[in-house]
DNA sequence: ATAATTAATGTAATTAAATAATATTTATAA
DNA sequence: TTATAAATATTATTTAATTACATTAATTAT
């Protein structure tokens, strides 16, 4: 399994942009999202889009988030055996990807004692980011 | 937070006839796929399929599954702090719900770390389920 | 009890997300 | 250079979910 650092492959012009998009924006892009940023010359219609989020996806440059129907970029770590999981605050949207190479395994292990044979995992955890958390605070009376 | 057990309401008959369809499927199923099981008298347009699933995932009867835009039963148990983690079977699709305070407390802490305050989990693990793979091995002569 | 308000449900239409099918171009091998 | 395969472009369609609005049912106040 290759990593979003070794065997970095030569992006084509379609590929690059679609990872610039994904890098300016501060939260994860749908793909339509994505249609309307990038330039209408080079993508005007949904399947050069989605082919594209494909490829990265296979490059392990970016990952999809199942339940936001939306593309990140991959956090710079190698992460061969781990899953990715991933703090999606509800106010601000940012998500963060954390690795933990222990949690996966006690994570793939769970199904696993019921003769499961995990592949691939999808952990995407909701709630509310630090920087909010100290916005909210700060705004709170009852807590300065 | 109320369990599937515990308080349970009087469901509507709409409520009673998804809640049946679910209990009779094999897998998960998408909200058109419900649509076209149940009578048409009474459930003939989206809505109506998914404002009674929001009701019934609000009562705990029922989970998302955000990876696979489907719903299926919730299995009989409380799980007030426990997060859900769904093995999903490529090949039969099947779906089995587990849990594991631990494991829950672990997952939530990782990005706890980083003063993420987590509220909703989405854990849903792709593989091979234990029934699939006995009749893959059965089939394969270099596992008998 | 009845009018007024609120909540729930029904219906049509639209938006959003993803893919299928097919045509066209580009690259590679014979 | 032609034949074949691979990649890309384009159109249309399918699937998923929601919006907006009309209607009915339930609840509360008078």
């Amino acid at each position: 399994m290759t990593t979003s650092i070794d065997k970095q492959p030569k992006l084509t012009k379609k590929q690059t942009m679609v990872l610039d998009a994904l890098k300016t924006a501060e939260q994860p892009l749908g793909a339509y999202a994505l249609l309307n940023v990038l330039s209408k010359k080079e993508f005007n219609a949904p399947p050069q889009v989605y082919r594209t989020l494909e490829q990265l996806v296979q490059f392990k440059l970016v990952h999809r988030l199942e339940s936001l129907n939306a593309w990140m970029l991959c956090c710079d770590h190698h992460h061969d055996a781990e899953a990715p999981i991933f703090a999606i605050c509800n106010e601000c949207g940012t998500v963060k990807e954390h690795l933990d190479k222990n949690l996966t395994a006690r994570i793939i292990d769970l199904p696993s004692n019921s003769g499961f044979i995990p592949d691939r995992s999808v952990i995407e955890i909701y709630g509310q980011c630090n920087v909010c958390y100290q916005q909210s605070s700060e705004n709170d009376p009852l807590c300065k």
